[in-house]
DNA sequence: CCGGCTAATACTGTATACAGAATACCGCAC
DNA sequence: GTGCGGTATTCTGTATACAGTATTAGCCGG
């Protein structure tokens, strides 16, 4: 019989917070402060906190002692330094799975189509090129390294997200999807994940290269 | 004038549980009630949640909700997935690293040494152990990137010091060491990164090997 | 009109209190 | 003696309370 799951109330002020954060809804640089957030949430400071110190390790925010919580604000290196373990530990996943099979692909391609469709909304595009990775790699049977990727993803994914409100541009997105289903079909996994890296470094350049001119990304009052 | 460092009581905390995790203080599987630790360590229950939480995401603990903390049990799969994980991040810190400075290598080379004389004290052995590692990587621009390895080689160090306590052998650790050392001088960084992933990849054979044989390393009452 | 000092406020970090769930203990039936 | 049911206790997760520090606002002197 199914289970019915008992889960803490700092999950879900985990994600409603990297939502807000994702969402440019709190933008880079603000101050985040628990009582707040409790008082908005309906809880008390308590599983706040626990979510906000999660997402301190995380990345998403930043904590000096005394000074409470602030979103990290956009920083050009530390998206340098996050894509590069994130176009490794990619690689690294799809050399120790198995060899594709054609359903799997098949389904990459599908999710290219939907977002070739969904130019509009921003959300719902980051959505579906989480989803194309996490397709990709699933048959990766290191299960820790899918998490960590999983996690890294959410650092990228701020930047992402801010690159596209500003510039409304998804050109990252969906080219290079293209030419690594190709490198995977053409010549296997090895060659798919060395055209995953050079992707990675190449997309990692262009969004840099915006997030130096405009570092906070989407700014409110 | 020098600032007054002020450290949250959970970080404390933190370094003190997963120091008894590493001694093998609380075995693998034993149940860790905060309030008990609070006692011990004379604070409130809510750093030492604080820092048992964070323990939970590293992998030292596991936490079930409502059936709270434990010690994670010695698993030979998580050592394999860790292992790849690492050994691919440590190449990679390897190779963005400039090229080693002789001073450096002489640093290293020192180490070892001590590390030979210091066959019998394994903790001792591992801190020699993290601190090679540390001093080969420093020179790494991609600060993430050995926070990152910081934090899953404390995963790997439970399982090479179980080991040791039990087996009282080093071979894991010195050999590689000359063998990567010896590709770091006569081809460069990116073939010692190769060696490192090679050495990586037989130890945690080896490791796995016997974790399987006594899965719950070093047990108390 | 602006800069520095002081006081009031707000907020963080920590401790304690409370409610519900899980576990352990005990007695009983078989 | 063993397996089950019920109760009592322990423990977890959450809420609230408290103390000390950072921040802001106001006031005074320049």
């Amino acid at each position: 019989m199914g289970t019915i799951a008992r889960t803490p109330l700092s999950d879900e002020v985990y994600r409603q917070v990297l939502q807000r954060i994702q969402r440019g809804d709190l933008p880079a640089g603000r101050r985040v402060k628990d009582v707040d957030l409790a008082a908005q949430l309906g809880v008390s400071r308590t599983p706040v906190r626990e979510a906000l110190l999660r997402l301190s390790r995380d990345g998403a925010l930043e904590n000096s002692v005394g000074r409470g919580f602030r979103v990290r604000p956009l920083d050009p290196g530390e998206l340098r330094e996050t894509g590069a373990i994130l176009g490794a530990l990619e690689a690294l996943a799809l050399r120790l799975s198995p060899e594709p099979t054609p359903e799997r692909v098949e389904r990459l391609v599908a999710l290219d189509q939907s977002l070739e469709h969904t130019r509009g909304d921003a959300a719902r595009c980051l959505d579906l090129e989480d989803e194309w990775h996490r397709v990709l790699l699933e048959a990766c049977p290191n299960r820790r390294l899918l998490d960590l990727i999983t996690s890294l993803r959410q650092v990228t994914r701020r930047y992402l997200a801010a690159y596209m409100r500003d510039a409304g541009r998804l050109s990252l997105s969906t080219l290079p999807h293209v030419r690594i289903l190709q490198a995977f079909r053409d010549a296997g996994r090895d060659s798919a994940a060395t055209a995953f890296e050079q992707q990675w470094r190449r997309g990692v350049a262009e969004l840099e290269a915006w997030v130096r001119k405009a570092p906070d990304g989407g700014s409110a009052s």
